[in-house]
DNA sequence: TATGAATGAGTCTTCATTCAT
DNA sequence: GATGAATGAAGACTCATTCAT
């Protein structure tokens, strides 16, 4: 972690700036990377130039540098930006449910949603993670094991609470992860096909309910991992 | 489909080249893609050059562009042949099994240890789409879909024979491809930590088995998505 | 015409620039036309690089590419600036004469007088313009047509004042126009051998006075154009 | 010159071949000598590669080099076909004429009819000279001299039989000479407006007769040059 | 002799980055 | 602090030329 812990890091994380005010600093960056994250989404990052940034932010190609070494900074902060925005509002969204179970299904659902709201931003964390220098690609996945911490809190407490039984909380939590980055990455299967919610809602039900019979698991016996 | 049927497209597919010879073409073809799957794979799309993959490919630069229209084209044939590969070594893998569940089981474990072989390809299939006209997104797209047609299809023997319940073939098959997927997603954080065999195990052991306890279902009765 | 009227085109004629300052981008552009111009016409536009030309112009390669979309456009704005220069300084000199007919001298002598002082210029426009796309070689042709109107007009009101027989306007214009060229086209065989002005006074003593003899017109009334 | 005097030069003049049976040397330059003149009339120097001259003539790339030391062999050649023709052709179609002045006429016919034939491969010998190593632009000249030997040839006989006034040989030759090249230079503005055969016509007429009145020629008598 | 696949030097063009105003 | 003109390194692509068959 670059700051304290798991607290917000200050959103700079070692991107250095030539201009002094805080505050300035502050908003300068917040307008150069929103711009940034949706015409990175949109376009990709290679075919984003620094001149579309500063159209779109509505500044010059000469302020970016002045809040930024370089593009990859600019790639930085957008992603850590989008990861972050999930970090905050999970448990924002969690935090009304009465108990463990309820509060595990708004999150997956806040999870998604929020997704369902940024699927550009969501795609770009995947695409773009290469072009980073390894150290801050290790942040950025340092934020999604954050991310994921969360998502394993709220197995756990189900478990505790005996809702859920004892099963592999690392593997449950990458599932959840990976249903809900794929209602971004397969977009263009689902979108139009169902709502964000009632894609969570089938997608818990099949997750959480057996899906082989009593039949099928006598079957299932045998070691079949051995299959070439 | 792209072609005949669910027959190999000729790995063509509008590829211009201007040498007539198929035999070479094919040739050529395989040796200069193997080299870009590998170089887009490792260092991203845009980083690599053309010049980059001659190198790699024991050949000149000029030949690549005997055989290929342009660097988009290479980009194109590359993950194509990748999204083949997966469809060509699930069956060959599954055919083994005596039932329906060993072949399932045996496809799954077929999936992710061609992924396992592949990371960078997998991963380059997910990062570099972008980059290819819409048309050719979509024959991607395609080929994709073809590839999940097969889960589905054992999906739907192991329920006919009675070794599944009846569950969301759709999703369950979306589960499976992602799980396959996260192998090659998550690599940093798996890779190190299990085989792609264990990997299998616990994955199947949770995703075709009861995560709720009885206790949990009776909570779960009321509808929970609202929550904000 | 392809603006206003008599009036100068704006030299620009659908060729964009990335930046705005109107005056900046008429010096910038006259600089490197006038390079281009010169090496254009010495060494042929192919044989020109960008780098040569931006070299002469004493600034960098992408310079010229925040003036010109492309290599065409500096050949275009070339041209048309030659063509151009020719349609200015034609009239300025004839304004002199006192009469027809010595407006006529003074046009010719202008004319071939500009010539001599850009033959690779002039050169360049026989030369280059199959390298530009139709619509811009419509454009060059209409610049051509509008200086042989300058020349037609001179001749015409000689004719008018009776110094002229009514003899063929449009043949006689293209005449003087290829007498003009020649000095350019063919400036290997002239230079040298006599000076612009008397280059002149001799063609003109040659196109104005008679050359058959009252002798020949008897042979010439036999209709002698079916020799083959 | 080259070889003999008059006489054809051995179309070969400097240019190496690797093919010792003269005979076939003859016959494949020519086969590609003419692909040749269409594409460089068409497309340009340039614009066209060996590759499509390859296509044209029905040969392969590497045939080509059998018979040519480079792309500048085979562009020199074709200019050199080019001029031989006119210089043929002239003299075979004047040759019926029964007087000088009738020769005069048929020769200025024939020679804008060859043009007419040619026209791409006319412009060629303007637009591509520029191409060639100096010692072949020479040689190209000397070309272009002997025929226009051949028009002065007719001109002088139409003096010494008291036909023509006692006119600039030199200037009328040039004149002749470039209102049959202008057929080609200006076809965008002639061709389709009259037959080369009018165009001759009205051409002649023009150049061997008076153009300025007698009360044109008292101005005249004023030195007129000095304007400017 | 004829072929056409292979080579790589040479060009245009883009765009991140700098810097004078 | 803000601007946007200027720079030049880097990369895709072409095509004349060679050479093994």
């Amino acid at each position: 972690m670059t700051a304290k812990s798991g607290a917000r890091a200050p959103a700079s994380a070692g991107v250095m700036s030539k201009v002094e005010d805080r505050a300035l600093v502050e908003r300068r960056r917040r307008q150069i990377v929103n711009a940034a994250i949706e015409l990175f989404g949109r376009q990709g990052y290679h075919a984003t130039t620094i001149s579309d940034i500063a159209g779109r932010a509505g500044t010059s190609v000469g302020l970016i540098y002045q809040y930024f070494g370089d593009k990859e900074d600019v790639l930085f902060l957008a992603v850590l930006e989008v990861l972050e925005s999930y970090f905050e509002r999970i448990p924002r969204a969690a935090a009304g449910g009465r108990d463990p179970l309820e509060r595990f299904r708004a999150a997956v659902h806040a999870y998604c949603r929020v997704i369902d709201a940024n699927v550009d931003a969501t795609v770009l964390a995947y695409r773009a993670t290469k072009s980073l220098r390894k150290a801050r690609r290790n942040l950025i996945k340092q934020k999604e094991v954050e991310t994921n911490a969360l998502i394993a809190g709220y197995i756990k407490e189900c478990i505790r609470a005996g809702l859920f039984e004892k099963v592999d909380v690392e593997l449950l939590t990458y599932q959840i992860v990976m249903f809900a980055h794929a209602w971004a990455l397969k977009a263009w299967h689902f979108r139009g096909r169902m709502s964000v919610d009632a894609y969570v809602d089938r997608g818990l039900e099949l997750m959480l309910n057996q899906v082989i019979t009593p039949r099928g698991r006598k079957h299932g016996k045998r070691p079949a991992g051995k299959a070439r």
